[in-house]
DNA sequence: TATGAATGAGGGTTCATTCAT
DNA sequence: CATGAATGAACCCTCATTCAT
């Protein structure tokens, strides 16, 4: 996971005699900090447009109207740029997750909880789950994203065992696969972000109640 | 489209009183069209594995054993493999579709078949389906994966069309959205293929039939 | 024709609100024309010297003592950079050549004047000119240098009026074909660039006199 | 010099016991040489058009129906094809420039029968002329084409001997420098290959006395 | 913080040529 | 004679990254 100092992973040990990098004195310090999100913001759009590979570290300095070597003052590597986006996202949407959890007894309040949660990042973090779609193939091959399996299995967790429980409680059919089922859910949700566009005829919780509805009921006509 | 010659888009010099070269009466002609398609197979598990962009024309032949410029005897460019990966799998699947169609008169009955065509795809045409799912993003940006996008819209309006015939029939609900219905369906099937192996717990039919049972009935007891 | 930016082309992308990089204040903005121009230079001399095709961005990153990745950091492309060269040649003969038209009445006097100024180019752009007879046929294809056959067909009425006014002052034969003997003078000119060599038995200007002699008034001795 | 052997330059030192190859039996071995012949005058005409670097043998070999593999059973390399080429040429203009001599005694005569000789090629060796105006010098750089600036230096002595001869009869200015004449005049009438194409206003014989009177009177209206 | 110049590795592609069939 | 597959070297160009200024 990125950590939040300006230029992750390079910071060698410290020596003692070394002074720390001394706070500019004409700027608050929360201006840096705003240019970088802005910058990462700028990536993550690119990023879920023209897909990670695609983009070059120079179409998110030309975007920015810098050039492409001042970004390193700024982060470490593209990829560290991409991991914030990421991290971010799954810092945020773990914690709602466990809030749901943590707010409902009833596994079927619980389901359509995260089933709303999930639906509900879809317009904050577009760009995060675009990523997260068309890249996630290249980026888990590298060792730096690992904590994003990690961050997924823990998820997958929290659904597998709301199924469950909601299976034991004679609320779901008992002849569900667990894991099958949270694998489709969550690909279902994820996956609109290809075609999601907000201010379309339905939003993200217009959406949600529609998925809800064939979800827990089916298609068919009862 | 891909053409079906040997190399398209090449060598359109020939003169109008010249001879074409001659096809040798001895040897069969198929099997240079193995070979072809050998290479687009080793070539289609790569860009499954890695990507479209992370796989370079070395990758591809190193695995054919050959050299990456030998490679340009078979194919016009690393786009026109991909190119016949991804028509293939469109021609195969849309006959598919047809066909189910064609047989059946139920609404519901067309919609199973569809679903179960669908996964059905899923295991010979993994590498096809992986692009589709990864690469979609980047190939659709470029003039000669046009065709890809007519297609899709093809395939868009069976499933729609059915789906709004069994909505007449009251054989599904009526508060459906037909074309988010579709999407759902639709990415739900594909998306599998980034978990799906074969040979796992469950084969691709079992999975259809598991996906059949949730999307007609929901995941309730009722 | 080129523009005088540093990179032509590239980077279009910035948005309307974002700001441009600005110019530092204590720099020579002149310095890195002069580094570009160098490099121009050295890539015409080989240009000419090899002609251009024959001539790879290695050798030219060679004789510059950098990589050849690094030319790109100045040019678009090796295209851009013969641009350059024969640009800012035409710019500069058809300048000479209206300021000899402005300045003469005499038609006589205009055509000794167009060819001095023509031979008196051969030296300052050698390279050029070597270019123009060598890879024109080549570079004539290619869209980006349509410009230069228009500025050939300016330059061809140029001589041509010329020539047509001496012949209606009674001044040049009249049976003359005024297309026709411009283009025997214009290649005969350029052509030199073939053999002459600065410094060598005739400088430029004798080269020039000695044609004028012959133009105007034959081999023959009267 | 190109042999006269199907394939040049390569037949090592034939050993005693090795029979020579045999004359198939069922053609007139003259269908060989013709086939090359035809051969030849295709990648003549492609050299001309396109330049010698920037036609491939597989130009060639699609204009000819073949693979461009298969063009190597005729010749060594491509460049034995352009060798061919400018060969046969040479050996032509040379042979006629040796004939006008020997013809004529006047040396004003001499120089308008080899003016004459020059253009009349033309149109015969229209591609021949281009590819020594245009590829000159890229081929000069290579051994194998040393002995075209012999020859050239031959039909140069040639001119400056008849010109030389001229002057000394009082039939030419003394003023002029012979060698810088004779380079003006080659000059002028190979370059007019660039835009002079058979069936125009004026054909070869009309252009050479067109230059004729130039070249003896001057354009001036005495 | 930014610039501007450069690196170094690699990318897709071309092409003359070879050779077994 | 021709094919078809392959070689091997080179080509133009891209791009993440570095660093002195």
């Amino acid at each position: 996971m990125t950590t939040t100092s300006a230029k992750s992973g390079r910071s060698r040990t410290r020596g003692a005699g070394e002074d720390a990098p001394r706070r500019r004195g004409r700027g608050a310090p929360a201006l840096a900090s705003e240019r970088r999100a802005h910058l990462v913001r700028l990536a993550a759009e690119l990023f879920a447009e023209k897909g990670f590979q695609a983009t070059t570290v120079r179409n998110i300095a030309d975007e920015a109207g810098i050039l492409s070597g001042s970004l390193y003052h700024h982060f470490d590597s593209k990829e560290s740029i991409v991991d914030e986006i990421l991290s971010g996202f799954f810092t945020e949407i773990m914690a709602a997750y466990q809030a749901v959890i943590d707010e409902n007894e009833n596994p079927r309040d619980t389901i359509a909880g995260l089933v709303r949660v999930a639906f509900g990042t879809l317009e904050p973090h577009r760009a995060a789950i675009t990523v997260m779609q068309n890249d996630w193939n290249y980026l888990r091959g590298m060792d730096r994203f690992a904590y994003l399996t990690k961050s997924e299995d823990e998820v997958e967790k929290m659904w597998v065992t709301t199924l469950q429980a909601g299976q034991a409680e004679g609320l779901f059919r008992p002849d569900l696969d667990p894991k099958l089922t949270y694998r489709m859910i969550r690909d279902t949700v994820w996956v609109a972000v290809r075609w999601f566009r907000p201010g379309g005829r339905l939003n993200a919780q217009g959406l949600a109640e529609h998925y809800l509805k064939v979800m827990f009921d089916g298609i068919n006509l009862h």
